[in-house]
DNA sequence: GAAGGTAACCCTAACCGTTAGCCTTTCACA
DNA sequence: TGTGAAAGGCTAACGGTTAGGGTTACCTTC
């Protein structure tokens, strides 16, 4: 993963990664709606095109690390043990998840995220389509035969066990509670 | 509610009217990304500071009438017979809710909020408002005695359920299957 | 190792949604 | 009738985003 395939393609990823680190410094520095694409550019010594070349928007530049997010969710369904049940682990994955996005060191960008509308609304759209991720994996499982409907349902509450749980005071306790309902919600599909 | 209460609130209502209905024609005839802001105000004989001053936004011009959807769903609630049960009540509501905006009428605006990722994005910001009404008049029902976690997690799944249910091959029974989860998932709630 | 192709990058200028500042008209109400 | 305020208008600008067209640096192939 980190071994050099060309020069070109690690001066590319070099580029990237500077963007993203400037931008994050920049916004966590003076806020996010006081940071312009045309600043972080500047800083980060590279043109406006090229940003917009390596992110699709300036919410992007805040997500940076989101691919991880969706694999982990879908490797929790796919990479399971055979026979091991559905709900479980995906309720250790959420914990595993929110716990590494309630860690001490994610607390300012927290709470840039929720004092942003576009960041907030921009977030929501990712949960969709991991939601969407989700439920092709979940049809794609050969051991759990359920209608479409059943796994689109269920990928969504899950993704909304994670988003309530995030804001939460207790963010154990309640990706607890909600898989709880969630648990009781799939069996209610068994054919 | 339609009665006169003042010439000028009568027409900054009709002037309200006339930018909507002006807008969601434009976007119909030539495309939602090909009518511009300017075009709509211009079409409509008004300011481009005027429409802002009626709506929030670009896409707020498309859902004009979706104050409707929070309140419904909310009432469905709260003024349901005492004793009746939550689950049905909000089943019954969002079936009739699904059907509006499935009917035949709808299918163009829909297929135009489906193209433009704009649109998708506002409507999903929109559900998450419309759960966390949704949640309050669950925490506030004296009937209902749930956490907090377990109100918010039933009106996202009810949001969800809505969500699914518009986009499915066939939306009553979508809606039928994923209330028969939340069902099951609300018991498990049960103190 | 030289030649050609192309990916990454730059610059300029613009488009479009949105807002600020300030002015004019029109209504409501005393 | 006069006055304050709300609705609307005009102009200019800001900030995210993109198109167009050029330059450099890397990879490939001979």
């Amino acid at each position: 993963m980190t071994e050099p395939p060309g020069r070109r393609e690690r001066k590319k990823a070099a580029t990237r990664q500077k963007i993203a680190d400037t931008a994050l410094r920049l916004f966590l520095e003076r806020g996010y709606d006081a940071v312009g694409i045309r600043d972080v550019a500047a800083e980060a010594d590279v043109a406006v095109t090229t940003v917009f070349s390596h992110f699709a928007s300036k919410e992007a530049l805040v997500f940076e690390r989101d691919h991880d997010f969706e694999q982990r969710l879908t490797r929790a369904v796919t990479d399971r043990p055979p026979h091991e049940p559905l709900i479980p682990a995906l309720h250790r994955e959420v914990q595993a998840l929110v716990r590494h996005c309630t860690a001490e060191g994610s607390a300012p960008l927290r709470r840039m995220i929720e004092g942003s509308p576009a960041l907030r609304e921009y977030e929501e759209s990712m949960s969709l389509r991991h939601a969407q991720a989700l439920a092709a994996a979940l049809a794609a499982d050969p051991h759990l035969s359920r209608s479409a409907t059943a796994c689109r349902a269920t990928a969504r509450f899950v993704i909304d066990a994670y988003a309530l749980a995030c804001q939460a005071d207790d963010p154990g306790a309640t990706a607890d509670e909600v898989f709880r309902m969630i648990q009781a919600a799939w069996e209610a599909t068994a054919p």
